[in-house]
DNA sequence: GGGGAATTTTACCACATGGTCCAGGCAGGC
DNA sequence: GCCTGCCTGGACCATGTGGTAAAATTCCCC
């Protein structure tokens, strides 16, 4: 550090101790995605959390004074990095057949990189998403019908079969989340110990060509 | 035929009380299945289950002693059921294409009439399958095999495009369970209060369409 | 190096939960 | 009648947990 007179950060007030602060909440909020997703919400106790954070539970509390809060926390990084990802099929702006491929790979590479996260939030869905039902109202329905709306136009222009494209993406969706939630029962299956790379590569392969194919893109 | 004079064992007596016993002891499983799937192993309360089974937590915990037992119990259940109809590849005796989509209507009807149990089943999958890894092992894998070697063998013989058999049967799984499992995000995404019969036959359609076209069946 | 805020520790509580004990009720067989 | 297995409910307990209050300590900035 000994940087000159402290900046850069300005986030408001709050600068001084921020660095202690910043560091220990995302080691925290890591700790609380590993056990979250391994135990869920009611089977990860607050002072499980702390710690393999490496810090005692009142301390914790200090930084997040509820579990609950904490959990939302959790929850929310984790959907907006989904939901930033998401859009790639509105945005990259290619030929149909790239901008699908470049969904499944992307939505692979998530599963891969955060397999917590993914768990966290499938646990949650699974229970009724009572905690984030009215976020994903807000943020993931425009983005869907967005999407939608987008192969509605390549079905209309006959460069897709005339398939119901909601069913496109929940298969999409489950397809690739599968490898991150339910990868005890694939690392079963194949024998591993654990996936790697590789494993995602290849399943990347399949899934994009069955899609792409399946579809009628696949020349 | 009643009971002989002396109680040899506990197996034969049991005749009348054990109608209500029996009963009983499907009420509570149900209930087991419906609590255990809506907040999981640990956030479902043995009172809650007996409550839901409309019984005394005392008294359910005569017919199961634990709580423990009881999760195992809703396990078992469960999965014998899914490993029966997980033999259809193997069983239906047409062509490719008709076992195929047999496998996939089959797993499809499976996610509609048994949500309760899939979500059960998937919670345990996602923490690790810590309670049935070893079942898994024995009786999930063996049917696995079987259904890989049948798949490898339409490749070989070039009715199938060369694809990674495993992926299939994971694709599969995934694009199934997901309609009972992420119920949540998918009567949010459709717009729906609760999936019915034809949502579930509509997404069947899709899948099967994708698939077999997608691994070069479709004539 | 002193002031005061930021951080960490010590001690504790209220409460839900899984599970036990025990007293009693309800049938039929003698 | 009454004895004996099956069933049911009330009272209770040990434990783990989320959370609080406040003292103690560290750390930055002047």
């Amino acid at each position: 550090m000994t940087g000159n007179s402290t900046s850069v950060v300005e986030e408001i007030k709050p600068k001084r101790r921020s660095r202690i602060r910043e560091g220990h909440e995302t080691r925290i909020l890591v700790a609380a995605e590993d056990v979250f997703a391994q135990f869920g919400y009611n089977g990860a106790s607050v002072e499980a959390i702390a710690e393999r954070a490496g810090m005692s539970k009142q301390n914790m509390l200090y930084y997040f004074s509820s579990k609950e809060i904490l959990y939302h926390q959790v929850l929310k990084t984790i959907l907006d990095m989904w939901l930033e990802k998401m859009t790639l099929l509105a945005q990259a702006g290619e030929d149909p057949a790239a901008m699908l491929e470049n969904y499944i790979r992307g939505k692979f590479e998530i599963s891969r990189t955060h397999p917590n996260g993914s768990k966290v939030f499938a646990n949650e869905i699974i229970n009724g998403a009572p905690h984030l039902k009215e976020y994903l109202r807000e943020r993931l329905l425009p983005q869907l019908e967005a999407d939608l709306a987008l192969v509605r136009g390549w079905i209309a222009d006959g460069i897709v079969d005339p398939i119901e494209p909601e069913h496109l993406f929940f298969t999409i969706w489950a397809s690739t989340q599968t490898y991150a939630d339910f990868s005890a029962q694939i690392e079963l299956s194949l024998g591993k110990e654990s996936l790697e790379a590789d494993d995602f590569t290849r399943a990347g392969d399949f899934l994009t060509h069955i899609i792409l194919k399946g579809i009628g893109l696949k020349s």
